[in-house]
DNA sequence: CACGGATATGTTACCTTATCACATTTCTGC
DNA sequence: GCAGAAATGTGATAAGGTAACATATCCGTG
C-alpha cells in the first residue's frame, strides 16, 4: 500500500496550515483508536510541535504551554512530549536535545530526520533502506536492534543554494 | 584497500589490553600526521575511554582526569573530548549523551553505534551501505548531508542469549 | 448516583549536561 | 628572549531532564 498522502515535507513548498491541520487530525484518529487520551495539554503540544517544520526544545514547549494556561513546571512539557513519543505522534531529534511532530502519525515508519544547520528546518524522511542496511549491519555482529536514531545534519535545498552562490 | 585489523568490537572476545593499546597507537600517529598535538590531558582522556568498550559521561570522564591531577571544572573534560571528536579520535554518542573511543582513528568511516541496552557496552560498527542509504535517502528530498548520526539501541549477542533463557 | 482505583496534572526540589568568560600558563616560530 | 597562538585552570551559569508527592480528574462498577 502507498502512502495516501503525498510526502508533504520542510523542504517542499507547501500549504502548511492544511499539513499540519491534516497531521492533526491523524493523531487524534491514532489516539482514539489506541484508546488512549489526547488531552488538552497533549494536544496543545502537538499543535505547537506542529506550527512549524522545526524541532523545539522542552523549555520552549513549556514557556507556550504556560502562556496557554497550563502549569509553567518542566515535568508539564516532558510529560506531555512523552505521551507523544511513546504514541508515535511525535519523535525527539537528539542531536537538538529537541521534539518533533511526527508527520506520519499511525503509519508504520522508521524515521530518518533531515536536519538543516541553515534554517533549522527538520525534515522527516521514511526510509526503510537505511533501517535495513542498519540491521543488516548490527546482525553481522549478532546485535538485535530495537531502536534505531538516524539523523543528518547539512543544509536543506534552499540554504543550499544560497550557499553556492 | 581492506582493514588492516581484524574488527575487533565489543561484542567479540578478545585481548581488550591490546586492543586499546594499539588503538592509542594509531590515534598518536593520527595526531602526528595531523600536526595536532594530543598533549597529556587530551591523552589521559583518550586512554580512559579506551579502557572498556562502552560510552563515557564528559563529567565521568571528568572525575577521573581530577584523579589525576588535572583540573576538575567541566571544561576541562568538554575541551579534551571535543578535541578527540574533532580529529576522529572519539565519538559522541547522542543516545546516551556520552562519548566513546574511536576504534578505528584515521580510516575513514561513518560509523554506526551499537549500544547494549542492558550491558551498556557501545560497538562502532562501520556500515557503508547505512550511509549510502542515508544518502539516497536525502538526495530524494534536495538535502545536503554533511554529518550524521546512526545509533541503534538493542541487546548485545551476550545480553540477547542471557535475556532468552 | 456514589465510591474507589487508575490516570493525569500541578508544583517543589534537585540532578545532570553543557557552555561562557576570563585569567594564567605553555608552546612555537622568529 | 619575545610576541602571538594555543592550551589550561577556574568560577559562574545556562540548558536539559527527573524524582517525589499532593491534588484533581476520569471512568468503570455497585
Ligand atoms: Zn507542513
Ligand atoms: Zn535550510
Ligand atoms: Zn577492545
Ligand atoms: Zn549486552
Amino acid at each position: 500500500m502507498a502512502s495516501p498522502t503525498p510526502p508533504a515535507n520542510a523542504f517542499t513548498q507547501h500549504d502548511h496550515a492544511h499539513c499540519a491541520d491534516t497531521t492533526l487530525h491523524k493523531a487524534e484518529a491514532v489516539a482514539a483508536e489506541k484508546g488512549v487520551r489526547l488531552t488538552p495539554v497533549r494536544k496543545r503540544a502537538l499543535e505547537i510541535l506542529l506550527e512549524e517544520h522545526r524541532a523545539m526544545g522542552a523549555y520552549e514547549v513549556l514557556d507556550r504551554l504556560a502562556a496557554d494556561g497550563f502549569g509553567n513546571q518542566p515535568p508539564v512539557a516532558y510529560r506531555a512530549l512523552e505521551f507523544l513519543v511513546d504514541n508515535g505522534l511525535a519523535h525527539r531529534v537528539r542531536r537538538l536535545n529537541a521534539f518533533a511532530a511526527c508527520m506520519r502519525p499511525g503509519e508504520e515508519h522508521a524515521p530518518v530526520f533531515l536536519i538543516c544547520r541553515e534554517c533549522g528546518e527538520v525534515a522527516e524522511a521514511g526510509a526503510d533502506e537505511v533501517r535495513q542496511a542498519l540491521l543488516g549491519a548490527a546482525d553481522r555482529l549478532g546485535f538485535h536492534v530495537e531502536r534505531a536514531t538516524v539523523e543528518a545534519l547539512g543544509l536543506c535545498p534552499k540554504c543550499y543554494q544560497e550557499a553556492a552562490q
